[in-house]
DNA sequence: CGCCAGGACATTT
DNA sequence: AAATGTCATGGC
């Protein structure tokens, strides 16, 4: 029996059949999504156009033998390439919390704020909610929007903004998808933004914006930066300039067009290899 | 009970 | 520029 995973894509209810380890069957009601064909749409939201092997440097696998080993398990994970404003929604809900937690506000922001749609598996009705409109968000009531924010008044307040931001123009992701526009200057354009430091911002060009090169620094990053890549720089407290230089430090032992995707599978390697915890 | 979770921000030294 | 407090709550 393979297994099935059933998701919305840009409001597109679809059912993914695992066929072997990195491969799947898409299965969807629909032709299209977001007017594109599904293989297309597939295609590109998975980043299968990236190729695995450009993601380290060549020798990284002689220099880090026994890391080499760990990661070699994840090599089909891939990166999303997921809608701008769900991803900054979602990443301002991630601040200094468990992974429990954030999942647990981004299924009440759906549930509360988003449409139902629902998809049909094995003869029953599978119910799912999409991601709330940047109107809805913008419009939404405080004290409501509170709830979904795991009662942190200030991040409701800040998501309000940033959905407001996004209605009037402020915050134009065709703007800032330019590719030529360099990491620091993005950064900062997204850091005007209340509720958004370095960490956040760089989330959302790597997830949102199909920015590769941005290299996010969290808690975990800091520990395996540590940990794997004696780096004393990461022993130390994360304040603004030492994530810089964290960030910099990254560049020098990963490719630095590609350093937040490679980051990305070394990220999810500490979790379950080192820290052994099950969440994703 | 104490500490850590995919931090940001204001205030104090 | 480094340290501390605040916001919040669930899990271990």
């Amino acid at each position: 029996m393979p297994d099935y995973f059933y998701s919305l894509v840009d409001s597109t209810p679809i059912l993914l059949k695992q066929l072997t380890v990195c491969s799947f069957e898409v299965i969807s009601e629909s032709e299209k999504i977001n007017g594109r064909s599904i293989s297309e749409y597939i295609r590109d939201y998975l980043t299968l156009d990236i190729d695995i092997n450009r993601l380290f440097p060549s020798g990284f696998s002689e220099h880090y033998p026994e890391l080499w080993k760990l990661l070699s398990g994840y090599f089909s994970l891939r990166i999303l390439r997921q809608d701008f404003f769900e991803t900054l929604i979602t990443f301002m809900c991630a601040q200094g919390i468990g992974m429990h937690l954030i999942r647990k506000q981004v299924t009440m922001l759906c549930h509360t704020f988003g449409e139902k749609r629902s998809i049909l598996f094995n003869g029953k009705s599978i119910t799912l909610y999409s991601f709330p409109t940047p109107l809805s968000l913008a419009e939404a009531d405080i004290v409501m929007l509170s709830r979904c924010t795991n009662n942190n008044r200030i991040r409701a307040t800040n998501i309000s903004r940033a959905a407001r931001s996004f209605m009037d123009g402020a915050l134009d992701p065709e703007l800032l998808r330019n590719p030529h526009l360099p990491l620091p200057e993005l950064r900062s354009m997204l850091c005007r933004n209340p509720g958004i430091g370095y960490k956040i911002a760089d989330c959302i060009a790597l997830f949102g914006l199909g920015r590769f090169d941005a290299f996010p620094v969290d808690t975990h990053v800091k520990q395996y930066l540590a940990y794997w890549f004696h780096s004393s720089n990461a022993l130390k407290p994360l304040s603004p300039v030492r994530y810089l230089e964290l960030d910099c430090e990254a560049r020098t032992i990963l490719n630095p067009d590609m350093a937040g995707y490679a980051g990305h599978l070394l990220f999810h390697c500490w979790r379950r290899e080192i820290k052994k915890l099950r969440t994703f």
